[in-house]
DNA sequence: TCTGTAGGCGTTTTT
DNA sequence: CGCCTACAGA
């Protein structure tokens, strides 16, 4: 049916048609057209990917003729949303309002707020961040008497989380656990799960969850949203997890009509629970499924293509895929082995200035990746000393700063009065003479009386309690009432900037006095206009024009504050560097990248190196950075980074050896300072002929270590067994060595106890 | 209850 | 090395 518009509709459909086709390649074509039933589109990188997308739905909604209401499309960032919802609105030349484009994490919330009360749920829940969230792991820790020294908070969280991702509530958990530990922490999450809903709150594993589980439940509620949503599409597939893939399949089943893109490759989120399989068994899933590759990249020149390539290429277990490139020739990639990470991060800052005053290249053509974010300190400072613009990616969010934390939990306790955590964070901000002790008495009686935190402050002043104590309660108390009042019926931003009034915040950050205190007020400053701009915009949300309003304002503007990443503030357009993580970069190019930290331990991460799975994962991530670079693409690794305040050497890392070296530059600089001499590697068996080969001498000159200690070298400990050295810190009989065991895993010892032989 | 300081610990990666 | 937490003293 859908054709049968397309070809004898009216003129000004076949002409958007022609419009939206021209230009694709036939496998892209192929893939907007093959609008009915299971799709699996492969896309390897930089393959045109959002614009098919983008096409794809533009067609079915224009030339199709389905109504925008009937599709569902999912992203991870909400920037591919954004991104993917003006490209299909400038296609079609008009807004389509009705169209759920979003992440999981939007559509979610979205859905729950309208359903959640099937659930016994109140929809006026908030959404608790991860700093809420560890709070809330210690308050159940608590409950259950567990010191929390010797149960860690953050690992419990982290086990709960998994959980999640896996689809599983306690009760689930409960059925199929096998240790001892899991017993322990799946009661830990019930109590979690308990608190979090007294506090009327979710986390954002429940975003997921709780849609799942209410689709689970509630078939009927399921029918209604298979039978609206004829057409689902999800991008970066791979990278889905459990409750992902089963809340976008769930969806699908009636229609069928699931297209799914993503490239195997590019899955690097598998420690958030991201399942390969998913993309992988589509096939099975599906078996009336057409898959459709796009193998023709449009972004790199050959040898980076080439060089990405042959790095994945040591993965098993792949789908073979062969990328092509229609940019032949450029530059070979290049590789600069630094003394230490303060050269690095010099000599790199320096190519940038070079290529931008000697080659006029602007600065927004550069970006610098790296495998963690506390890399991006170096590289600061030396951007800094030139004066040139930068932009960290994925630091600190706006939205995370104390000030803007503390000003937002104001407003969440106003929507709603359960949020404990909201209130503890403000309680005593400004000081107001409620410290711990009292927070702690109104908790114990909050928990006796099953009450929130804040009704508990309040039956301790009906108790009688006198005093200072006392006095400050009730005016806190009464603060709050009179705000409640206030603020209901107010626009957002002039709610913020009443609370911001009425609580003393600004006038406590004013009498301070100090520059950090004017930066806060700065930061609120801008976050009050940054809630006009809110308000503003507001009119125009898609749900609102649906004619279902759904969320409150102030709901509204908290979800969206709660689900926005650093990265999607992030504006590409600018002219300036860009600092980032390879996992922030995926989805982004730049015409010149540097990879830095290019060290065994620090990329491929140390804690990722234990097995084969993470250390697959590792070099997909490798492959990721790699191929966002246009252009020119430069791999620097020092030989003495120093963490944690101690220095250790480093070795290079293994992905630069699987890098052909026919396509590689080795700088000037490399074997410079002289302190660096390569030496021929010779036990190394992965290393095959015709590779990159560069090790370094193991320590710099006059370094009096044991001669026997040599980094690569295999040694067998009594207990650990056999493994591989990979640092060594600290001197004489307190030297310390990181040492990888075939069996046990990463291990740091001493010399004076290890009692090491050559293996 | 608040403030200063010493000690401990952390770094994967993020919606 | 730096941040955050816990604890001691006022």
């Amino acid at each position: 049916m859908a054709l049968e518009i397309a070809k004898h509709g009216r003129k000004g459909t076949r002409l958007l048609a022609d419009s939206i086709l021209a230009g694709l390649n036939p496998e892209q074509r192929r893939a907007v057209e093959k609008t009915e039933g299971p799709v699996l589109i492969v896309a390897g990188a930089g393959s045109g990917k959002t614009r098919v997308l983008t096409s794809r739905i533009a067609y079915l909604i224009g030339v199709c003729g389905i109504p925008s209401e009937s599709i569902l499309a999912v992203t991870f960032t909400n920037k591919a949303a954004g991104e993917m919802r003006t490209r299909v609105e400038k296609t079609l030349g008009q807004k389509s309002k009705t169209l759920w484009l979003g992440t999981f994490h939007s559509v979610c919330v979205r859905l729950l707020r309208r359903e959640i009360a099937h659930l016994g749920m109140s929809r006026g829940f908030v959404i608790y961040d991860d700093a809420d969230s560890l709070s809330v792991v210690k308050e159940a820790l608590r409950r259950h008497s567990l010191d929390p020294k010797v149960v860690d908070p953050r690992r419990t969280r982290w086990r709960i989380d998994q959980w999640k991702n896996a689809g599983k509530l306690p009760a689930r958990v409960a059925e199929g656990l096998s240790d001892i530990d899991d017993e322990q922490t799946s009661e830990i999450y019930a109590t979690y799960q308990r608190i979090l809903a007294d506090a009327n709150a979710l986390d954002f594993g429940d975003l997921l969850l709780l849609t799942v589980e209410l689709f689970r439940r509630f078939p009927e509620v399921l029918a209604h949203y298979q039978r609206r949503w004829q057409y689902v599409l999800v991008d970066e597939y791979q990278d889905t997890n459990r409750v992902q893939y089963e809340l976008v399949n769930l969806l699908a089943q009636r229609h069928r009509n699931i297209c799914v893109v993503g490239d195997p490759d590019q899955s690097i989120y598998g420690w958030r629970g991201a399942d390969i399989r998913n993309i992988m068994d589509f096939e099975k899933d599906y078996s009336d499924a057409s898959v459709i590759k796009l193998e023709r990249n449009y972004r790199s020149t050959q040898a980076i293509l080439s060089g990405a390539a042959a790095v994945v290429k040591n993965n098993h277990d792949r789908l073979d895929k062969t990328m092509f490139t229609e940019r032949e020739g450029g530059d070979k990639i290049r590789f600069f082995a630094a003394q230490d990470e303060r050269d690095e991060a010099q000599w790199v800052v320096r190519q940038i200035l070079a290529s931008n005053h000697r080659d006029h290249n602007p600065y927004g053509d550069h970006a610098i990746l790296y495998r963690t974010n506390a890399q991006s300190r170096n590289f600061e400072e030396e951007l800094l000393k030139y004066n040139i613009p930068y932009v960290v990616v994925g630091g600190v969010r706006f939205y995370d700063r104390a000030e803007v934390k503390d000003a937002l939990s104001y407003l969440r306790l106003v929507v709603n009065p359960k949020d404990d955590q909201a209130l503890r964070r403000i309680i005593n901000r400004p000081t107001r003479g409620i410290g711990k002790t009292t927070v702690d008495r109104a908790a114990e009686l909050a928990s006796r009386e099953g009450t929130s935190l804040l009704e508990a402050f309040g039956s301790m002043l009906e108790g009688g309690a006198a005093g200072r104590t006392a006095k400050s309660v009730k005016i806190f108390l009464s603060m709050m009432t009179a705000l409640r009042e206030e603020v209901a019926g107010q626009s957002i931003d002039h709610a913020l900037a009443c609370v911001l009034e009425r609580s003393g915040y600004l006038s406590a950050l004013a009498a301070d006095g100090t520059p950090e205190a004017e930066t806060r007020v700065d930061n609120l400053k801008e976050l009050v206009t940054s809630a006009e701009d809110f308000h503003a915009d507001n009119l125009s949300l898609p749900e609102l024009v649906e004619g279902e309003l759904e969320r409150s304002e102030f709901e509204l503007y908290l979800d969206q504050i709660a689900l926005i990443s650093d990265l999607d503030d992030y504006d590409v357009q600018r002219d300036h560097v860009s600092l980032m993580t390879a996992h922030s970069a995926k989805g982004l190019e730049f015409p010149r990248v540097f990879m830095v930290g290019m060290e065994e331990g620090v990329f491929p991460h140390a804690s990722a190196s234990r097995d084969d799975d993470g250390l697959e994962e590792e070099r997909r991530l490798c492959y990721v950075g790699m191929t966002r670079a246009m252009e020119h693409l430069t791999l620097s690794a020092a030989h003495e980074r120093r963490r944690w305040g101690e220095s250790s050497y480093q070795m290079p890392s293994r992905f630069l050896q699987e890098i052909p070296r026919e396509i590689v530059e080795m700088e000037g600089e490399f074997g410079e300072p002289p302190r660096l001499r390569a030496v021929p590697s010779t036990s190394r068996s992965r290393n095959r002929g015709g590779n990159l080969d560069h090790s370094y001498s193991q320590e710099p000159a006059g370094d009096d270590l044991d001669p026997q200690i040599r980094k690569g070298m295999r040694v067998r400990h009594a207990v650990f067994g056999v493994g591989t050295i990979l640092n060594s810190r600290g001197q004489g009989l307190n030297t310390k060595i990181d040492i990888r065991f075939d069996k046990a895993g990463m291990k740091t010892v001493m010399v004076k106890y290890a009692n090491l032989e050559p293996a």
